[in-house]
DNA sequence: CACATACTTGAACAGTGTTCAATAAAATAA
DNA sequence: TTATTTTATTGAACACTGTTCAAGTATGTG
C-alpha cells in the first residue's frame, strides 16, 4: 500500500512527534524505538524515515518542542508578577518545576545523542530556542534586579548553569542519596547569597 | 579451550576494567560494546559476563573508580594549602578540570544506563565513594570558612549542584553556544558571591 | 595416567537503527 | 473513462547491539 492518505504530511510529522513525546514521558527515551514508535502511530518504521534523517534528528525536533514548552511555562509562571526579587525567584521554580513535571522530556533534552559522533550540529531553530530562553533570564534579572548589562549575561548564564544543577541533583537517583533537601529550598539558599546585594 | 590461564581472574578483571576505561576516554560510552572490549582484551564477549550480570554492571564499576580518581585529584590539588578561601577555590578549580581532563568519563559518570529500568539500585561501595567525596567538599567549607556544621552540609550541596551545571555548561557543545566564559571564570563569580560572607 | 574442575568459546536469540527495491494508491494526462 | 506518472508505504534485509549457554578444552587433582 502506498499514500494512504490517512493523514496529511503535516499532520504524520505531527503525529509522529506526539506520538515519540508521549513514550518518552511514560517508557524514558531507551523506550523510544523506531518500531515502537511506528506501532504507535500505526505505520511501519520506514515511514519515519522519510521526516527525519535519523531518531537522533527525530530527537533534537522533540528537545526543541520541551524547549519551547519551557519557555512558555517560565513565562506563564512569571507574568504579571511585580518587578522585584520575588519574580527572579518564581522564574527559578518554575524552571525545576518544570523539570520534575515533566521528568522524562527534560532528561532527554541533556541525554547524549545515540551515536555519540557530534556529526550533526544542531539546527538552527533549536539554537533559537535555546537562545531565546538564555535572554529571557536575562531580561527578568535586569528589569527586576536592575543589573548592568554586562553583569546580567554573566550572572545569568551561572544561575541557568547552577539551576541545572540543582535540578539533576534533586532528579536523579544515583545523586539523590546524598540526602538533598527540597529544591525550592536549595533555590532560595542560592538566590539569597548569590544575588545577596541586589535583594 | 578454556582455563588459558594467561592472566589469574584478579588480573583479568583489572584488564577488562582498564581497558574499558580506555576505550571510554577515546569513543565515548557508545564505543564500549560488549565486542569490541572483548576484542580489546584478546577475550571473547562471554568472558565478560564471568566477572559482571551485564555491561551496565561494568559501567558502574568504571564509574566508581572514576569517583575514586576525582577524590584522589581533589585531595591533590588542595593538600598543604592554607585553610583559607584560597583552598575552596582550588578544590573547585580541580572538580571543572579533572571533568574536563577526563571529559569522556566524566560524562560516563552521569550518563543513564542502559536499560532505563532502575531497577538496579547502585551497590553499596559506589554509593560510599559518592558520599566520601561529598563529605571532603562539606569538610573543607568547615575548615576553611567556619562554616558551622549544619549550614556546612546545606552548602556543600549547592555548591557541588553548581559546580555541577557550570562543568556541564561549559563541556556540552549543545549549551556552550551561549558563549559561556572560562569555568574558572564562573567559579570565581560564584564562590565570590555565594560565599560573600564568608572571604 | 585418568578424572574432575573451572574457564573460554562461539553460536544463537532477540532486539536495535537504517536502507531500499517493490508495490500500490492517488494524482494527472490523454 | 482509461492510461500514465508520481509518491507514500511497506516489509524484508543488513549490520549492529546485549546476553545466554551448551559444548569443549586446558588446567589442577587424585
Amino acid at each position: 500500500m502506498a499514500r494512504r492518505k490517512d493523514h496529511t504530511p503535516k499532520e504524520l510529522k505531527g503525529l509522529i512527534l506526539q506520538s515519540a513525546r508521549k513514550i518518552i514521558d511514560s517508557k524514558g527515551l531507551n523506550g523510544l524505538t523506531a518500531r515502537a514508535l511506528a506501532n504507535a502511530i500505526g505505520y511501519t518504521p520506514g515511514t519515519i524515515y522519510n521526516f527525519y534523517r535519523d531518531m537522533d534528528a527525530l530527537v533534537t525536533d522533540i528537545n526543541h518542542a520541551t524547549l519551547e514548552q519551557l519557555y512558555r511555562f517560565c513565562n506563564e509562571r512569571t507574568q504579571g508578577l511585580p518587578l522585584d526579587f520575588s519574580k527572579v525567584r518564581a522564574l527559578a521554580y518554575a524552571y525545576v518545576d518544570f523539570a520534575h513535571d515533566n521528568r522524562r522530556a527534560w532528561e532527554t533534552l541533556f541525554a547524549g545523542t545515540r551515536d555519540g559522533s557530534h556529526k550533526s550540529r544542531l539546527p538552527a531553530y533549536y539554537r533559537q530556542a535555546l537562545l531565546n530562553l538564555f535572554e529571557f533570564i536575562e531580561t527578568i534579572l535586569r528589569e527586576c534586579l536592575q543589573i548592568p548589562a554586562g553583569e546580567a549575561a554573566k550572572m545569568a548564564r551561572l544561575l541557568w548553569a547552577a539551576m541545572h544543577g540543582i535540578t539533576v541533583l534533586t532528579l536523579d537517583g544515583r545523586l539523590n542519596l546524598i540526602g538533598v533537601g527540597q529544591p525550592h529550598e536549595m533555590i532560595d539558599d542560592l538566590l539569597q547569597r548569590y544575588l545577596f546585594q541586589y535583594q
